[in-house]
DNA sequence: TCTGATAATGAAAACCATTATCATTTTGTA
DNA sequence: TACAAAATGATAATGGTTTTCATTATCAGA
């Protein structure tokens, strides 16, 4: 069990240690396909460990991130939120629609082809004309879902 | 010179004033070609006006979002950068290159057209997929500057 | 199994960008 | 000028996140 998951190798790799802790904070966030807050994660941690601090659920979630695990969003509304990479993730490539209304935050998988050519070719450009690497994207959509526009 | 300005009529439109506080926040943002934090906003006004608070700034700041006239973005760096929406910049549209290391923000205009078709095929998408209206939408690539790889 | 070095943890305090409060000043209008 | 509404600055408060530090857990070697 301990070692099994791919996590664990990372950490390993890391020279990491697999804890209760981290254990416990990585299965919430496999359990879930929403985006979680350090709050929320703490709070789903504490009902089977009350022990575990919010402060181990930042730290976590800061190392997570530093190993490629977790993908730290601000959605610009106050606390950050935490997915797992698409490598960890049984979620495929996916951006964000977020409502300015509720904030309410929706996956959205369609027209990936399309966006890998345009990224390719934006991503490529840059290297050539500013010498910039790039690894990561982020697409973010903006509007008004169905529930608040019928309020 | 008061209301010969776009933005004048606009305030005017909304009932509100246009100060010498505004006047100056909005000639900081216009001749500048960075991306600024309030506090940034905040010492470029201060050394003309010292009378001008950080409250002020923070507040004309989102009032200035509201009326579409700046853009707010967080940049996962700590402090929200804000920049003059297309239509009051002398700025094309453009989308932002962030160096993970350096947190350099570099603005990229290229490939608008290529940008365009997937946007636009990917709003009406989800328009039609999950009624979601979309008005806007943002672009990052996070990656290494040259300089941070030569370092 | 003991033991010491190192990593991980929790509680509490500190941090710090942003927001709220409130008394005062400025502005547009009659 | 007088008055109401809007804008402002100093200050305090807020709240998510990070630091600090003393304690505990983990692992490798003897
Ligand atoms: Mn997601
Ligand atoms: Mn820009
Ligand atoms: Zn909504
Ligand atoms: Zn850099």
């Amino acid at each position: 069990m301990r070692d099994c998951h791919k996590w664990g190798q990372k950490f390993q790799n890391y020279g990491l240690r697999l804890t209760i802790s981290r254990e416990a904070i990585l299965e919430v966030l496999i359990n879930t396909d929403k985006h979680l807050s350090a709050e929320d994660i703490f709070m789903a941690v504490h009902s089977n460990n009350p022990a575990i601090g919010l402060t181990t659920i930042y730290r976590t979630l800061e190392l997570l991130k530093q190993t490629g695990i977790v993908t730290k969003f601000e959605f610009g509304h106050g606390k950050a939120k935490y997915e797992l990479t698409e490598e960890y993730s049984k979620k495929k490539h996916h951006h964000h629609l977020i409502c300015k209304k509720c904030r309410k935050v929706v996956d959205y998988t369609d027209f990936i082809m399309e966006e890998k050519e345009y990224i390719n070719k934006a991503a490529t450009g840059m290297q050539n004309k500013f010498g910039f690497d790039i690894d990561t994207h982020i697409i973010h959509f903006y509007g008004i879902c169905p529930e608040c526009k019928a309020e």
